[in-house]
DNA sequence: GCAACTCCATGACAAACGTCATGCTGCTTT
DNA sequence: AAAGCAGCATGACGTTTGTCATGGAGTTGC
């Protein structure tokens, strides 16, 4: 019998390892490889061509989103499950845009990883179907690209004149996207929207 | 020879079985409990009487902070290892003002956790040393409680006006805390200023 | 007792913010 | 070709925010 081969990528050490020792434990899965970022998770996978990345999303580098679709691109073979803390409709979203299989999150039961890689070894999508209701009542991300920009720079505590410097707009314009913005989330001023937005994982 | 009984504290399903699993993996070791938050660590801690609580510090029902002090005061024979993501100055102060025996940062190499615990078993200190560095540096919290108070709220996204709504204050009186806050964090606007003391662990 | 100090509280004023009306692309749709 | 639409861009106008000067209440040190 051979055991699935696995390439885990998680940017906290402690958690990689931690993640990694649990996958071991079971005897029909094995981890062949481990990466703190996108990039070496890509390196690795390249090499070693395994059956499943288990990847989580924020990562420096590389984020676990734009390595899924790069080994959707190059290495087809290789199945995708996502593993992270947060339960965004927009992540979810480009998650399975990105050809990921599964999604899962790290509040779930420990013994559901093991299953999620299996089920993605052999083809299958692992969603939880409750986040997967929440991203179609969600919608899709109603914001431009613009609007991102600025909204995403007013979050961090920019004003609007050093957004409108760093972008080359004149500051009633940035104003404006704000407003614009702010309006579409239904919020009631730029922080708000700016929290609404994150946690939806549209910035 | 008795194995080291260890409890286990982290709200997140996924990384409590990984870090459980990682942990068993020690031949000296033995995690003879899982908790996904303050109050059922505490709980178990009663029943069991382990020689090393290892906890999270963000959880809900109560904070690893919280729990540190409550199992200091009342089963000293326990040692407390903090294990978290946020390498925030003010965190690692509480968590030592709380009796903390080790403070863990989630980015070190899964090796470290096994050796935190035989070391806090032996009643020694572990520290990251740049962390303790950089708390020296960074100083005490210099908020009061009020600009506390107000300026958690402002990050949320309230505006001067709920907030002061909120705290029965005059609209003018909220602004001026903030307007301290702001100085005081060298910040430039609310933002950025709740943005800082979040990062430093003073929110 | 009374400085000296810290925290709390306020209003006046200037600066930054949010909204609105407006116009300019480019790209479908008819 | 014309109409419709989405995104981009701007300035004017009222509102919110940030700063500063000022004062009261409680504590500490002498």
């Amino acid at each position: 019998m051979k055991k699935i081969q696995v390439v885990v990528a998680e940017d906290q050490a402690m958690v990689l390892g931690a993640l990694a020792a649990l996958l071991e434990t079971e005897p029909d899965i094995a981890v062949c490889a481990r990466a703190s970022n996108g990039r070496e998770a890509l390196t690795a996978i390249s090499k070693l061509k395994p059956d499943v990345l288990v990847t989580d999303i924020e990562m420096p580098e590389m984020t676990g989103l734009t390595l899924a679709a790069e080994v959707r691109d190059r290495y087809p073979q290789t199945r995708v499950v996502i593993l992270t803390t947060f339960a965004r409709p927009g992540y979810l979203r480009r998650a399975l845009d990105a050809g990921a299989k599964g999604y899962l999150l790290k509040d779930r039961p420990s013994a559901e990883l093991a299953d999620a890689v299996r089920r993605a070894h052999r083809g299958l999508r692992v969603v939880d179907p409750q986040l997967a209701a929440e991203a179609w009542e969600t919608g899709p991300d109603p914001l431009t690209e613009r609007e991102r920009q600025i909204l995403w720079r007013a979050g961090e505590g920019k004003s609007s004149g050093e957004i409108s410097e760093e972008l080359h707009l004149s500051e009633g314009t940035v104003r404006n996207y704000l407003s614009e913005a702010i309006s579409k989330l239904g919020a009631s001023n730029r922080v708000e929207a700016a929290r609404l937005a994150r946690s939806r994982g549209w910035l």
